[in-house]
DNA sequence: CATTATACATGATATCCATCATATATCCAA
DNA sequence: TTGGATATATGATGGATATCATGTATAATG
């Protein structure tokens, strides 16, 4: 049953697709070839007709995640709380990438590491762009440190059983880093209302 | 084969620090009930014996962890410069629980996070009491901000291939961690040296 | 319209893993 | 010292998985 050249492409893109949204959602490991081809509509035959392994796939995945980044809003603390809203918490599939995945990442062999240290390096220099700071240094630590420490906090949120803590651990570090940014000190509302990741 | 009863309560011991070691180096799925038993020193029959499933293990694996926390040093600024080292950054097998195993308990089943839920509220606990701020709502806030940076910036040091970034990470994190605590801004020196895990 | 190339489906295969069954050796109680 | 209890080893078992082989329908090409 072939199928012509624009759904081949087509397909791809949807396998590829279903491969970051499944890979967020439960990790490498327990996703399997076909699990990735059923949620692209597809048999698990065709797949290395499209990837020559599994690891492969892990690498084109990572790669196109890569293109997904948006252009970032203003300024940290609007940042900070869409990045730290429940709603991005609770969304694995469609969400921020490095949160998700880094643990993974570092276990898996080169390709996907250099990858996704890409994904890394634009992340700093986007935030470098609206990180507070005097000067270029300050600001590269500022994106730094604050990208540490959201992915962090997602992480911790996602991982706890206790909801209040969730929330809290969100909370609480939106307001550590809002607090010591002096342009974005004056939002302490609850939470943000948009789950997409930025980064 | 029996065994003496001191022999199987040192056992058992064996197996869950055997189990600790792997599970932070490589995850709860890539390890496999033979290999926590084969660290052991045993073969992989006798496991059913000491857990009743591979999941028991691993609930009960972290349940131990939680045992494992050390006395706190005085202030953050030692906390994060033995945190952020490059040793601790290394040696995954003997580091903190939290950085190495966060993203994997998130999907695991009910007893894991309850018992990693349990360690993270220690190290908020132990952290509110060195972090800087003059209430206690402060220094929640402080302890629980600083943790996130400090668990982000070690799973990213971890993830990434470039050597420079790693290094990066771990630096600026911790100087844009002791910048902002007032009592721990003496501190500039590249990097520290102690690998073990305080939280 | 006829031919060819190929994308995908079906269906192996070989490996790995958690778990279970059973045998055996040896500790412990009497 | 002896007989039963039991910790461990050996060796299934069943399910899952990555990967490969092959057939077939159909797009592409002329």
């Amino acid at each position: 049953m072939r199928v012509s050249r624009k759904q081949v492409e087509e397909n791809k893109r949807t396998i590829l697709e279903a491969a970051g949204r499944l890979f967020r959602e439960r990790g490498f490991e327990s996703v399997t070839v076909t699990d990735v081809m059923k949620a692209a509509g597809l048999t698990h035959g065709g797949f290395y007709g499209y990837f020559t392994s599994k690891e492969d796939l892990i690498a084109q995945t990572l790669a196109a995640l890569q293109g997904e980044t948006e252009p970032l809003s203003v300024d940290l603390s609007s940042v900070a709380r869409r990045y730290l809203s429940p709603e991005h918490r609770d969304d694995y599939g469609h969400g921020c990438p490095l949160a998700a995945l880094a643990s993974d990442v570092s276990r898996q062999p080169g390709a996907a590491r250099s990858e996704m240290t890409g994904v890394l390096k634009r992340q700093f220099v986007r935030f470098g762009k609206i990180a507070p700071g005097s000067d270029d240094e300050q600001r590269r630590r500022a994106a730094i440190g604050s990208s540490a420490a959201m992915i962090g906090a997602l992480i911790l949120a996602r991982m706890t059983d206790d909801p209040d803590l969730s929330a809290e651990i969100l909370d609480e570090t939106r307001a550590w880093l809002t607090d010591r940014d002096p342009k974005g000190s004056a939002s302490h509302s609850p939470s943000g209302k948009n789950a997409r990741a930025e980064g």
